[in-house]
RNA sequence: GCCCCCGUAGCUCAGUUGGUUAGAGCGGCGGCCUUUUAAGCCGCGCGGCCCGGGUUCGAGUCCCGGCGGGGGCACCA
């Protein structure tokens, strides 16, 4: 039966006996630490390029995990693998004693240990190696690890079971790694830039920022309702009010919808802004803070994603969504200016809860947005779309703001920013109005947050990044469940 | 929420038109071995096929329900 049972399969209850074996030799089999040891790469990079068959009198005292064994009598290799990477290590009993070799040939494959060894090179492969002479176990292993060549396949276990997953697969390990650097390095950015970066609250008298509906829960205290926000824009507009001129949050948001291959129920967003910026200017920033991140992380801008090469190299192509749409649905939006008009257009009759700016969303959504590969600034979209965004300088019913999409994907959102109170006043009226209508994504109203801009801010542009989104686009993944550890999952 | 596909040893997988005691590699266990590198050599299945019903002389194989996963639809960052 599974471990889970308890029943006692026969690999935990063998690992079990050892255990016991151990403590009864008198090893200690969870010691409190093993100090002054160097990490496995800082070894290999100290011999690099060992020509084989050389042993040279350099010690080196290193730790980890057991990850394979070749046994060969009164000699063994193991592959003894840390955070930072993975080396030979060869067991003789004539260095090490007859008893501590046989303990030590005697372990499990998962079991940590530390060592103490001479660095060689093996005669026949060269491989780099430890002639090791002395040895401790740190850490006992009750679980037999994944498959030491298939690796972790297992698409459910790999993502409950994360640990398996980065233990037994170089390209999860990869992942994961690169996501932390192009988070520090997107900080970096805006570090050097003279960006704040700031924290405001994820539990929420009020919710608003973008259209979602939120996760509720309740303050037992205060007696009352908070919500996980669904972004931060709110927050940090006040800010920009309170004159943080370049502020900037990275964080979990929250939405309370479906889970896909793009879509996880928390994750993480990058929103900034800057005061007397407009969308121009955020577009501009945004293709060459990519760029670099992905330079800088990468070492290239050019990105393989299955079949494709994406090419993040600025200046990204733009076009408005009304010409988008018209290029990949053949429809112009700006000649069918009603639900109704636009509606005719449709092959089917469109769910009558959804009004012009729905139909709009539903054309970019399923026509134009798989076919945006290549990065891609989308313009000026209708103001029923945006209930934050500032009026087009030019264009009548359209607002200043761009989505960018890479592999299909949108992974960022700008706008210059709506800073005349009056104005976000109705449109919070417009969106009370979709709210009681039944829209439980429409934006409910923010008195608060209307007072701020009361205050004036500045003329102001902003943008949120979806980190998971561009992580999967800079590792090619094709999921966002590759490259979040813990995805959400039914219990 | 709907549709399709999937669920076999610790891991990776095979299991013919339903038919004798369910198989392989890795791992494990036992033995032999002082330079192997996915993997030294020899020997041993260590699971009863996600769960619960049903059809049948007989079910891992067919049917129904449930649970879990993947993909698609819908929706969104």
């Amino acid at each position: 039966m599974g471990a889970e049972e308890g029943g006692g399969t026969d690999v935990l209850r063998d690992r079990r006996e050892k255990l016991e074996r151990l403590k009864d030799a008198g090893i200690e089999v969870f010691p409190h630490e093993f100090p002054e040891r160097e990490d496995i790469a800082e070894v290999r990079a100290a011999h690099e390029g060992l020509a084989p068959g050389i042993e040279t009198e350099s010690r080196h005292r290193v730790a980890g995990r057991i990850v394979a064994r070749r046994g060969h009598g009164k000699a063994c290799f193991l592959d003894l693998r840390d955070g930072s990477g993975q080396i030979q290590l060869h067991a003789r009993e004539d260095l090490l004693g007859a008893e501590p070799y046989g303990l030590l040939v005697d372990l499990d494959l998962g079991d940590m240990i530390g060592v103490e060894g001479t660095a060689l090179a093996t005669e026949r492969g060269g491989e780099l190696s430890l002639a090791i002479d002395r040895w401790r176990l740190l850490a006992k292993s009750l679980r037999p690890p994944p498959d030491k060549f298939h690796g972790l396949e297992d698409v459910e276990t790999r993502y409950r079971h994360r640990e398996l997953d980065l233990l037994a697969n170089e390209e999860s390990r990869r992942i994961f790694t690169l996501r932390a650097r192009a988070i520090a390095e997107l900080r970096r950015w805006l570090d050097d830039r003279g960006f704040v970066e700031v924290e405001t609250p994820v539990l929420q008298p009020l919710y608003g920022g973008a259209l979602a509906r939120p996760f509720v829960t309740h303050h037992n205290a205060l007696d009352r309702d908070f919500y996980l926000r669904i972004a931060t824009e709110l927050y940090l507009k006040r800010l920009v009010v309170g004159g943080i001129d370049r502020v900037y949050e990275l964080g979990k948001d929250f939405r309370n919808e479906g889970v896909s291959h793009k879509h996880n129920p928390e994750f993480t967003m990058l929103e900034w802004y800057e005061a007397y910026a407009d969308y121009g200017k955020t577009a501009h920033d945004f293709e060459l803070m990519v760029a670099e991140v992905a330079e800088r992380v990468l070492g290239t801008t050019k990105v393989e994603r299955g079949e494709v090469t994406i090419d993040l190299t600025p200046p990204w192509k733009r076009v408005t969504l009304r010409d988008a749409i018209r290029e990949h649905a053949g429809v112009d939006i700006a000649e069918h200016p009603t639900r109704e008009a636009l509606a005719a257009t449709m092959d089917s009759e469109p769910d009558p809860a959804e009004g012009w700016g729905k139909l709009v969303d539903g054309l970019l959504a399923k026509s134009v947005e798989p076919e945006l590969i290549q990065p891609t600034f989308l313009l000026d979209y209708p103001v029923e779309l945006s209930p934050f965004a500032k009026a087009h300088r030019a264009e009548e019913g359209l607002v200043e703001r761009w989505e960018a999409f890479i592999g299909g994907v949108e992974i960022a959102n700008s706008f210059s920013e709506l800073n005349d109170p009056d104005e976000q006043r109705r449109r919070f009226e417009q969106q009370a109005a979709e709210l009681a209508r039944g829209d439980e994504e429409a934006q409910p109203f923010d008195e608060v947050f209307l007072e701020a801009l009361e205050h004036g801010m500045p003329p102001t542009g902003g943008v949120g990044l979806g980190i998971d989104r561009l992580v999967m686009m800079l590792t090619g993944a094709r999921s966002l469940r590759e490259v979040v550890l813990f995805p959400a999952m039914r219990s």
